[in-house]
DNA sequence: ATAGGGTTAG
């Protein structure tokens, strides 16, 4: 069942919910989290809580820790987070127990919206419970300090995850990017992008990121090169670059990226 | 059947 992504299927979804009977379809636990996912991903965020509070006891569903995770996540999109947090007891009254992504769902709820000391005594909530954190749970925190304008202090945390034994992914060096590229700082911008290439091919995330920067920094040289690469690796179409180049009448430059790494394809999409 | 960033698609 493809239930997701547009808004509305949760109609859909809802509508096919309610034929399973004639349909000799018994409903069960699993079902009723497609739903859930349903509203989750089509934004209906407060009929997810509503429908959790509502449907199980009338269909004799037990909701298990998956329905409640969803609706914890519905909860942090819409910044209820009180609701959010409160779900965690609701569910450990039902003999559930909260595991990694519980945590990590509520910890990118709060970290993200700059939350951060709450986020932490959260965090010693997860370890009181014996729930050990793991990359994403370090990346959330990395995003929220970033998001926060706290770009030193992401990088302190960065160094001191890697002491706990805890592998930096690229989600953590896009994080610090990220950080350095809203400050403006080139030189950090430059350092961490090699960092980050010294054990991960940038992805596109890390490429619209540094890209973007450097045009703004009218880094010409620096860019193309990495605008090539991305190209190269079809992560990128390289048309608004060109663009840039044609509009500040840079023919010859524009005409010499072009030759020397625009593929076929991206040449037709831009002179179709 | 549940948790990720970025935005260069126009």
């Amino acid at each position: 069942m493809t239930l997701y992504g547009k808004s509305g299927m949760y109609e859909q979804a809802h509508k096919l919910f309610d034929e399973m009977p004639e349909l000799k379809c018994q409903r069960t636990v699993n079902s009723f989290n497609a739903l859930l996912a349903a509203y989750l991903h089509s934004k209906k965020f407060i009929n997810a809580g509503e429908l959790l509070e509502q449907l199980p006891e009338k269909l004799g569903i037990e909701p298990d820790l998956i329905s409640y995770n969803t609706v914890i996540k519905a909860y942090c999109e819409m910044g209820s987070m009180d609701s959010a947090l409160s779900m965690v007891d609701t569910l450990e009254k039902k003999g559930l127990e909260p595991d990694i992504i519980t945590f990590n769902t509520l910890l990118d709820g709060f970290f993200s919206r700059g939350r951060i000391v709450d986020g932490d005594e959260i965090w010693g909530l997860m370890e009181k419970k014996n729930v050990v954190p793991d990359i994403r749970t370090y990346n959330s925190k990395l995003r929220g300090l970033v998001h926060g304008n706290k770009v030193l202090e992401a990088v302190e945390f960065f160094e001191e995850m890697k002491n706990e034994g805890i592998e930096p992914d690229i989600h953590s060096y896009n994080a610090l990017i990220t950080g350095y590229c809203d400050e403006g700082n080139l030189e950090q911008v430059k350092h961490w992008y090699g960092e980050l290439k010294k054990s991960y091919k940038p992805d596109r995330a890390t490429y619209c990121k540094v890209l973007s920067f450097l045009r703004k920094k009218n880094e010409f040289e620096m860019a193309s090169e990495i605008c090539k690469e991305a190209m190269d690796r079809r992560l990128i179409s390289g048309v608004t670059w060109m663009d840039k180049l044609v509009s500040e009448s840079r023919i010859e430059e524009a005409i010499q990226f072009v030759e020397s790494g625009l593929s076929r394809s991206a040449l037709k999409l831009r002179f179709p």
